[in-house]
DNA sequence: GTCTATACGCTGATAGAC
DNA sequence: GTCTATCAGCGTATAGAC
């Protein structure tokens, strides 16, 4: 076991890789369907080499998860209350697409989690994404109240951000047997800032 | 081995409930993490038993996602070309989410397979679902071509539709626990009806 | 048709040499 | 810190009695 000490560049190191290759299987298999084999052959490490950095599989899944949540709910954070509500919707909309597209390991990781029910990762809904959600759901009401944004239940609209953009990440195999040749992530930017514009523009017709 | 010429009603209920029971632990822990002894439980046989009527583990799943399949995509099928075309898409939003709330088990299964790349079902998609698809957004084409919707990328918006309507099946957990006691089938047609009326609704504002 | 008992491979984790 | 060797338990599947 690693002393609890100041870890040395080795072993930063080594977690790091290990950590990258366990969100390489993890999020292509599920927790149950990776093996601690497949993560320490894609690390380059053995079996018991791998576990004297972590006590067990299923901590290298909690610390992935922990870890990644934070940055991956950085989009969200970034919604400015100071600036101009669609533009800022708009933009974050955008942010998630390109974390599906640049970043689908961490999504799929996250799905394969969630669809099951969510066994290791309930605590943090409650603690760290139902705050966040609250506080940004309420800013989109007042945006709302104010007559900038059309008005709809902001939960659900956060709800459909994300699936409509963790979907070209999670479903990415459908979606591309789907359409052949085409990248989606070429037309789906414009698809998606279609859908949201005209559900939030404010209204402009009288009657 | 159950005989093959015409099988006892004792052996159509029993394969009957296993698939059941099967749908219920595979959708719940995708392939990998189901274990034959919970479907046997569930169905209340022994896992011999089991093993008698399907010949592996695997032959039930495979079996279970070709028997689904079809059922699964008889709203999109049902997508009239007869009908007015905003409101035959929006009634199968409305289709799509009733089975979502109906049928939440198979919306996981599918998803829980598809996330982790849909090793079991690719031929499906390709032979089942790639022509279904190509025929029902060439409609959609032909009735933006006509004036009858606004234009959109008619393969994103069939996109938009699974991943909004399914969210509310594989997403669950998170959904509930986001929105505490709301029920979140309340106010979700709403909240669709309205984005995709918004969406496709003929622009009738001058200039 | 259904059971008990069991074979056997795979997987997570540990022991102990170096 | 890293390795080889190995253990214990689980999970799929089969054998064979009834």
């Amino acid at each position: 076991m690693p002393t609890d000490r100041s870890p040395t560049r080795i072993q930063k190191k080594n977690r790091a890789t290990i950590l990258e290759a366990a969100l390489e299987v993890f999020s292509n298999h599920g927790f149950r369907g990776a093996t601690v084999d497949q993560i320490a052959k894609a690390a380059g490490l053995s079996k018991p080499n791998l576990l004297y950095y972590f006590p067990s599989k299923e901590a290298i899944f909690t610390e992935l998860l922990s870890g990644l949540l934070d940055t991956w709910l950085d989009p969200l954070r970034a919604l400015d209350p100071d600036g101009d509500p669609l533009e800022e919707i708009l933009a974050y909309v955008q942010r998630k697409l390109q974390m599906s597209r640049d970043f689908p390991r961490e999504s799929r990781l996250f799905a394969n989690e969630i669809v099951q029910g969510a066994p290791r990762m309930l605590d943090s809904l409650s603690k760290d994404l139902k705050p966040l959600l609250e506080e940004k759901s309420a800013l989109i009401t007042q945006w709302m109240d104010a007559g900038k944004l059309n008005r709809t239940h902001s939960k659900h609209l956060l709800f459909s951000i994300w699936s409509l953009t963790q979907h070209y990440a999670d479903f990415d195999v459908q979606v591309r047997t789907l359409m052949e040749d085409e990248d989606p992530f070429d037309s789906a930017p414009q698809h998606l800032e279609l859908m949201f514009r005209r559900l939030l523009a404010p209204d402009h017709i009288a009657g």
